[in-house]
DNA sequence: TTGAAAGCGGTACCAC
DNA sequence: GTGGTACCGCTTTCAA
């Protein structure tokens, strides 16, 4: 009588239930009951549970059985509670750029804020991308944490390390770009392939009068930037577009530089009608378009979500942003490795999210969402 | 010593360490080291920190300010596994439109598989919507659940339920659609608004050439229904579009209805230049215009992503589909009823997600994902 | 090869 | 008002 706090439902009510499993009044089995069922003691169905040594073949066959039987599905609670043996894993990531990173480490937190149990999450932060990744990196060499969360930016350094940390039985899972060749336990990213895409679609279908348009990326060596540019190729061959790729200009997410390059391309470009900058670093692209008079007449597609671009989608001087869901990808990134250490499930080899496509339209609802919570 | 299975890092690994927060060798703090630390028991931290009655307010005030200091959290496992009082939920869904309302069961169930602990997830399904909702919902008077999912598609009649049902101290979370001025916990829903915006942009930016564009809906008395269209018309003149909306048909979510007044629009209409169909009833439409002929010089979008659609979209006789992004609805739905009954976390409002735009390059992505995981 | 028992960190009940 | 203690279900160690 005691643990049922909950009035069991009268015979007639009972009648009524359609779909009510009739689970009876056994209480939910445990290891203890498995235990009484088989004639066996309870470190005995652990042994057989969890296949460890030292348990005769028949025994554990029964013992399996029985719990296959009786539906046993374990308390992870108890489990958790017994095993506190708070395991810890690392997040490196760049500080900048910080419209991306620093809602992709909030995804993070969140997720673990979530699932609480037995995981320390410790954030260590490089000041960039190419700038301190591996000395950040390598000191899971020194305090052996159970799992590592990063971005592989530059595969040729960060590759040997991924490699030593699997090596080490150290899941390690890849965001925001992917590390392919290295036995990463897997990667969350917005596919790359699929943005240039996108972009190619939006000029072709949208924008019926352009005919050139211009890439504005970061650089092609990174792997994340030149597959933009293939799946914007691609997509204008499958559509037979109209439209041709004028130019592709590198500007190494250097502000001072994809000004240049953008003043430079317009002035040699005096038909431009589009121009996708594929990385975060869209500002200075506009100021180049707005200096040089020619801002309302060119179509312009941006890369990531942040604060001063709110009123250029809305004035219609940014037609639409591709929005690479960091606090999604943190979600994702975490709950792969958590289920891998806590359950032993292996996710997937790798995620590809969709991006969102953000227009005037819904432009608000982003912003709205991204403030607080888990994006959608 | 017997605690730590990780070997403590090296003074000079430490002092490598540049973020690593410096918790000595303090073990975490649990309600134990509270009470030693205050110098009452267990029992009185316990009072204190659940504000229990029966503690003098000096005594509370002292211990949860230790329990501050030392930065305690609670071990959820340890509170779950105690507290097994294995809570129940129920989730009222309708059968139909199951490319719907199937992933939307299956973000639920997903989710919950994570969440495990003490939550028994009930699923009770209706034939469709209007038809024995009532019925099903109804029961959560006979056996008293800890919390409801459901969607309140026909208000006035589910709106007195979940008032009935929060008056019971049971939350009810809405999902599909919400129902405004109830007490309902919180709503997770694609913003219909949002919805009709994004398609009035996109007709609008598309084609040059469109002038008229109708819409078919289901039924204007439902809220997501007229949202769409409001939100349609609001872009219109945000944009001060060239684009008139120059009917709404109502096919009551019927196929031969909707095959009947797809056909008897088009001979209306012969200007016609784009529909958008804004329930999930669009393949009907799809076939009067086939018939009709003038399936290549419409631009048609949809709503929802269902296998038939696939090679629609693929030909571009579909140009874009909103989906509404069920099992990340269930998902969302589930957490915050979750949260609330675990950890009494009242979740905010109203949930409005962005839908997803799917065009012809980025719809592989979601053909992939929508299969077995979360959907990103 | 197996059984018995000691905890993990809370909560809820008893007795004082 | 407060302190003590028996659990929750599982893992692990030690003894048989």
């Amino acid at each position: 009588m005691k643990r049922s706090r909950r009035r069991s439902p009268t015979p007639e009510a009972r009648a009524v239930l359609s779909s009510a499993p009739d689970k009876s009044d056994s209480k939910i089995p445990g290891i203890k009951e498995i235990a009484q069922a088989a004639g066996v003691s309870i470190g005995t169905v652990d042994r057989a549970l969890h296949s460890r040594p030292g348990i005769r073949a028949a025994t554990r066959a029964k013992i399996l059985q029985t719990a296959e039987q009786l539906g046993y599905r374990p308390n992870l609670a108890a489990r958790y509670l017994k095993l506190s043996q708070q395991r810890r894993i690392e997040v490196h990531l760049p500080q900048e750029i910080a419209s991306f990173f620093d809602p992709l480490r909030d995804g993070i937190r969140h997720a673990a804020a979530q699932f609480q149990p037995n995981l320390e999450v410790e954030f260590r932060s490089y000041p960039r991308i190419g700038q301190g990744e591996v000395e950040s990196i390598q000191t899971f060499l020194e305090h052996d944490c159970d799992g590592i969360i990063l971005a592989p930016s530059s595969l040729s350094k960060i590759s040997p390390l991924i490699r030593k940390a699997t090596a080490r039985g150290i899941p390690v899972v890849c965001v925001a770009t992917d590390a392919p060749g290295t036995d990463r336990l897997t990667s969350v990213s917005s596919d790359p392939f699929t943005s240039g895409a996108i972009v190619a679609e939006l000029f072709t279908q949208l924008r019926k009068g352009v005919r050139e348009v211009a890439i504005v990326t970061g650089d092609l060596s990174t792997f994340d930037h030149s597959e933009k540019v293939r799946g914007f190729r691609a997509m204008l061959s499958d559509l037979n577009s109209a439209i041709s790729l004028v130019e592709v200009a590198e500007a190494h997410d250097d502000y001072r530089e994809a000004y240049r390059q953008t003043c430079d391309l317009l002035a040699r470009r005096p038909g431009l009608g589009g121009i996708y900058v594929s990385t975060a670093n869209s500002l200075p692209v506009i100021k180049g378009l707005e200096d040089s008079g020619r801002i309302g007449t060119i179509s312009v597609v941006v890369t990531d979500l942040f604060p001063e671009l709110v009123p250029l989608i809305h004035t219609g001087k940014v037609f639409a942003a591709l929005y690479q869901r960091p606090l999604t990808q943190g979600r994702m990134a975490f709950e792969a490795l958590y289920h891998f250490l806590m359950e032993g499930i292996r996710p997937r080899p790798v995620h590809k999210l969709p991006p969102h496509i953000v227009l005037r339209s819904n432009l608000d609802l982003f912003i709205e969402n991204s403030v607080v919570e888990l994006e959608g």
